[in-house]
DNA sequence: GCCCAGGTGGGTA
DNA sequence: TACCCACATGGG
């Protein structure tokens, strides 16, 4: 299983080379854009995380002390803004009275004590946290998302109703603990899922991935 | 107009 | 536990 798993990740790196995730100029715009891009495209992800920077509302006091609604305004752009307003809001709060607003001290510690802690956080759910561990924190866990589970049932390694966990565990039983493997692994994957795999650009008619590209149009 | 996107939480059986 | 559904915008 070892072997497979590298072997894909390898065939992911020749084609796409590093991606040096995530694309954020600072670890809380990691986590701001870990939440907004819930089940969302990241161009809108993106125009949301502009408006917050423009109105220099990309930090935790000023996430905590805007008045919700103009939040909302703000990430419109994103989606579920009135959610996702919420959760961010949820997350500046904790961090403004739990840890001083210090993202440091919040990530400070064994990182299933961490885990733990962001989980409980309403709007945090496990592929959150994971990103949040991953990219702002380099904490050598898997970041398991639709594209993951797309891809690996193609290939007949999962049926596709694992649970998150059972999916996490698959590839950390098998893969070294290495935040850098499981940093670009990650991001090798949606940018496999984002440019190949989806319909109305089926780009793996032609590439060297079909086998592992999930675009309807192959069988399986 | 229709489909989908880097999920999560709440409700029901 | 296992489904089902709401949440919302913008690009193809």
């Amino acid at each position: 299983m070892r072997k497979t798993l590298v072997g894909i990740y390898e065939r992911l790196l020749k084609v796409y080379g590093q991606l040096h995730w995530w694309p954020a100029k600072s670890p809380f715009e990691v986590i701001v854009g870990a939440i907004l891009t819930q089940n969302t495209a990241w161009s809108n992800v993106e125009k949301a995380i502009r408006n917050l920077e423009v109105a220099q509302a990309l930090s935790p006091a000023m996430l905590v002390d805007l008045p919700l609604a103009e939040v909302e305004r703000l990430i419109q752009p994103s989606g579920y803004f009135r959610q996702k307003a919420q959760r961010l809001r949820i997350f500046a709060r904790h961090l403004m009275e739990r840890h001083g607003g210090s993202l440091v001290r919040l990530l400070d510690g064994p990182l299933d004590d961490v885990r733990k802690e962001l989980l409980e956080l309403k709007g945090i759910g496990p592929e959150t946290a994971d990103s949040i561990l991953l990219y702002a924190a380099h904490f050598p866990t898997f970041v398991v998302d639709a594209y993951t589970v797309r891809i690996f049932s193609r290939l007949g390694i999962l049926d596709g109703k694992e649970k998150y966990g059972e999916v996490r565990d698959l590839f950390l039983a098998h893969l070294p603990h290495d935040s850098f493997l499981f940093n670009e692994y990650h991001a090798l994957i949606v940018e496999h899922g984002k440019t190949c795999c989806r319909k109305k650009k089926p780009l793996c008619n032609a590439c060297s991935l079909s086998d592992i590209c999930f675009y309807y149009g192959h069988p399986g």
